[in-house]
DNA sequence: TATTGTTATACTCTATAACTATA
DNA sequence: TATAGTTATAGAGTATAACAATA
């Protein structure tokens, strides 16, 4: 299925070629894309689907950039969550705006690009999402 | 445009788990995918998108566990082709074989996945790429 | 005791620049 | 001189294990 992997191979050289643009690297992108409200390191790695001293490392980078903000849950002093700052939020906008820069693909019709998250939604043994 | 970015991110994840689980890395994985035939490392860094002396670290590993061997060529003695040995040619069938296992992408109509290449390619500013 | 996040360690990938050998 | 590949260097991502603070 060469096809596929020509897939893969473009959208991944598309998406961190253009986040390089921004000065970011890919997993500093998708961090931040998964800011839209403050969010537990740990809950961090399990979407990122690495280890938790990982997102130390990663978030280290975006604070040291005034990307993001680390506070402390008041309820739960173990838990940091991170939000992302004014500054963040708009980097984080454009980080979003990166794969609907693939003119081809959102002029796709909504139901064949939904028909295609539910075949990969069936392939990976998950639920079907909506979002 | 959420839904691209969620294929993006299944698309990588089942690639490089599936790489991992062969113990090989993304890039060694997408490195060994282009050895059909010899060939040089130059050739392999613009395939990658990479720079030159990254291919030779990558070609290092691939070598110290078998799987590739390096060929000084005799008409341009500067030059050293790639190829996979016994070993690594079988691996490389593993890694080709990895994308297909999305069962529901396998089983996509073909011309909706032409459709989709299609539009990737004309997004990318590529001309369309049969193969 | 268990959990959250950090630190220490080690390996891989990445680019840049200087180098070797070939041409 | 120019080109193919290497080496040296430095920064970033990755996991594992040991640790501190908090629960």
């Amino acid at each position: 299925m060469t096809k596929v992997a020509e897939l893969h191979d473009r959208v991944i050289a598309h998406f961190e070629g253009k986040a390089g643009e921004l000065g970011l690297t890919l997993p500093q992108a998708l961090l931040l894309r998964q800011l839209d409200s403050a969010i537990p390191m740990s809950e961090i790695a399990g979407k990122l689907h690495c280890d938790a001293s990982n997102v130390t490392g990663i978030v280290d980078r975006l604070e040291a950039r005034g990307l993001v903000e680390r506070r402390t849950r008041q309820d739960d002093r173990r838990v940091k969550e991170i939000v992302a700052t004014t500054q963040g939020e708009r980097m984080r906008n454009r980080v979003s705006a990166l794969l609907s820069e693939i003119p081809g693909l959102s002029q796709m019709p909504a139901d064949e690009l939904a028909t295609l998250l539910h075949l990969l939604s069936v392939a990976l043994g998950r639920l079907p999402e909506e979002e």
